[in-house]
DNA sequence: ATCGAAAAGTGAACACTGTCCACAAATGCC
DNA sequence: GGCATTTGTGGACAGTGTTCACTTTTCGAT
């Protein structure tokens, strides 16, 4: 749909969505091969403009990459509410915490499964720290970092977590599978079937779950 | 200063030991800029050599890269050998193998906050998975992942650990360091100061501890 | 409605990268 | 001593990010 852009040349000077148009191009070049492949030549051309013409919509191609990167974090965001959203609050709130956790942790490893390329650009370079940046958000509004604190917020109102461990208890938890991930992804662990990798996640959650309170 | 080598011009028509002067310079681009700043013609002209006098050692920059991967691995096996060497075995087994396993994870996670860029580069791309190569030991012989292997049989052999739980615990504990490491340097967590990154890191090998068996 | 400033695109250039080719010098081997 | 093999050189090419001067379009104030 969109790809005609690219093809028929336009007839309007003006492009009109250009920044868009080079975000998605660098999106699909970060899908298929990491951040490092996400090209600002590459991406104009894909728009069918010249090179320099990015400039009026990016300080330069590390803009752009952020730019590209912020919509990757959106997708890992949107890949964990999926997950959690296939558990609804029930009468026993511990359960109820416990899934939401494991839907986190497993959501986040999914993704990082499904989507190689767009999970290592999401978490390559630095993106600042807890940014409520609208554009890092799906639908709940809710970055992944946040997505895990709700989770782990659950833990704690159900007694399933006390008030000391409860405190940085985020980073704990997301260091585990996102080690994973990316031992996986692009570290030694590259050659593991992914079935085993999630199965080892799934042995991770529960070594989190016990190892934090 | 240490340029002299590339200033002064050699006498002799022959290098004599580029390939080395070549993984040197690399190292140093490396630990300075991590992965994708080890840059091959800026390695032959700290070598004083034509930037085409790689490729009679290294089939390209990939190849060269692959080089200095393994001289930071080693680095990285070095530095966790050196932390469990600070304990000898005594009369308490466990006592012995909580703090081999110890001294496996803080090890690893002060390398990288000491050397980040080296630590980087030592994880970044496709290393062959659990290879014997010489290269990346250090002293003992056993390269990062054979010394966290070590560790756990200690811990398997003096009972902290069943038969079950052993089986694929080198990737759950892996895991967790590695994550804090890689949210730490190039994550979302870029920021942290390092001696919260190594209190995080402690209460992660406490965490590990309890949540393997 | 006009006209002028600002926005958005173009074209040509530069420095830098990795890489390949044909050739020259040094080494070592018989 | 002569000769093949290694090792380095010089020059080139495509691809990248980036900048500068210029043109075209849009839009808002008069």
């Amino acid at each position: 749909m969109k790809k005609n852009v690219s093809l028929e040349k336009r007839k309007t000077f003006r492009h009109g969505d250009l920044r868009n148009a080079l975000v998605t191009a660098g999106l699909e070049m970060a899908r298929a091969g990491g951040p490092n492949a996400v090209i600002l030549r590459e991406a104009t051309r894909q728009a069918g403009v010249a090179p320099n013409a990015a400039y009026r919509h990016f300080a330069g191609q590390a803009e752009l990459l952020d730019a590209v990167r912020s919509a990757c974090l959106s997708r890992v965001a949107a890949a964990i509410e999926d997950e959690m959203k296939k558990h609804k609050a029930g009468r026993n709130p511990q359960a109820f915490a416990r899934k939401s956790l494991h839907a986190v942790g497993m959501g986040y490893l999914g993704f990082a499964m499904r989507e190689p390329g767009m999970f290592r650009t999401a978490f390559s370079v630095p993106p600042p720290v807890h940014s409520p940046d609208p554009a890092n958000t799906a639908s709940m509004g809710l970055n992944p970092f946040q997505l895990l604190s709700l989770a782990l917020d659950r833990m704690q109102e159900s007694g399933l977590l006390n008030r000391k461990d409860r405190k940085g208890a985020e980073y704990l938890a997301w260091s585990t599978v996102h080690g994973l991930a990316l031992l996986a992804l692009e570290g030694p662990l590259h050659k593991m079937p992914r079935e085993m990798v999630l199965a080892l996640g799934e042995r991770l959650v529960v070594m989190v779950e016990r190892g934090l309170s």
